[in-house]
DNA sequence: CAGTGGTCTAGACCACGAT
DNA sequence: TCGTGGTCTAGACCACTGG
């Protein structure tokens, strides 16, 4: 067995037998290199390899933590981030950390077809679970079709708000998900270090009629959700 | 920016302007350590990072790979894997690992409550997309359920030899899917570096009656697969 | 201020792949 | 046999967090 394996099986015997406890602080990587006699490098390797299988989340300097249970979601029903986490035990939160015009040019990894001609706005918010960051989602819609929303109060259901304040009924949608990284430019908002692995979902939503009400980018910490898919 | 960020830009760049063609191969680590008068460490850091996004791979001790488009699946639908992957352009391929008794005992990490007291048979296979091993699974069903199942052509779709063979029939279906690293065991088998990021799917199906058929356990390459799930 | 992770260097040896 | 990635050492300086 290789060095960092024996590293790794070590801190993960400790975190199954709940040494350091749900969302603990592991012990600092100099004082691992200290228990094995080993190199930093070997003993990041360990961490790593711990943080890619979700055991394990870092905070910006602040340490490497023991990964709190995930969120389970089904991305088939349309159910709200407040209502699902409080089903599960979690505490939610949601802050927002700007809304302004966008300018699809500036991002042309997406297809914006279905906006063209219109004028967009683009809302960015981070979303908590227990006080951790695990989410952050830019949201686009139409500026036209939500007069007013920048002085709404932008940390509740945005589907809510659409619904009683503007009549805008989400009737279907299509996410498209995959497994990539963390845009670096996120890690601060989301304490984490660059490149953590996320799951990234690229979600559009339509009314009755199938007209696009917004198209949405969401980056969740990977240790910090499953999903859960049914069909019958 | 960072050195390796200058890195992964740099091979980002060539990759997006084709330089090394679609799953073509990259310089070697050492190569990119005189371009940038670096160190292997940087340059992996930088490699890593790519590998993350999904834009590269490394098969074992060959090199660095640029990654070809993902497939597209959809957990709903109940599509079989060659009917899929041909659709999407891509060749084809199942490899039987092993078929023999399984012990649940050997696998706590799953709930086998509802085969409790059945003899079971484990089923190992590596898929393939045009020559690249991208996933592996373990499938896992009642022995009594399916005698002589192993003299089957088990390279070929496992719900249709149910179908046919035993008269048994898919109905319904739950996953559970979660982002992780692959499992050691399982990096020969897809060819890949210990530690890489898979997607992980955990898949119970069901007869009409709501009998459990089958429970498999797939490792997707992360940078091979994309869901794409739609609501109405 | 001391302690943390984040980045980086300049080497080394090994196992395995291609030839 | 030689080139590849895989693992590992023993340092270093930096930016930021916390008390």
């Amino acid at each position: 067995m290789l060095l960092y394996q024996k590293i790794a099986k070590y801190i993960q015997d400790l975190i199954q037998a709940g040494s350091f406890g749900d969302g603990g602080k592991l012990p600092s990587e100099r004082e691992l290199v200290e228990v094995f006699s080993s190199s930093r490098i070997t003993v990041r390797d360990a961490l790593l390899r711990l943080e890619s299988e979700g055991l394990i989340y870092r905070r910006q300097r602040k340490g490497w933590f023991v990964s709190p249970k995930r969120l389970k979601w089904n991305p088939v029903t349309k159910v709200n981030f407040y209502g699902l986490a409080r089903e599960q035990g979690f505490e939610p939160k949601t802050q927002v950390l700007s809304i302004g015009p966008f300018n699809d040019d500036a991002d042309s990894r997406l297809d914006w077809q279905e906006f063209a001609g219109q004028s967009l706005t683009k809302l960015v918010r981070t979303r908590f679970l227990d006080g951790r960051p695990v989410m952050l989602e830019e949201i686009h819609f139409a500026t036209e079709m939500f007069p007013g929303i920048e002085n709404k109060a932008l940390d509740a259901s945005i589907t809510e708000i659409m619904a009683s304040d503007y009549h805008i009924h989400v009737r279907s949608e299509t996410s498209l998900v995959s497994v990539t990284a963390l845009p670096d430019i996120f890690a601060n908002s989301l304490e984490t270090g660059n490149g953590a692995a996320c799951l990234k979902i690229i979600r559009r939503r339509y009314d009755a009629k199938g007209v696009l009400i917004d198209l949405n980018v969401e980056y969740w910490l990977h240790g910090a959700i499953e999903m859960l898919v049914t069909s019958h």
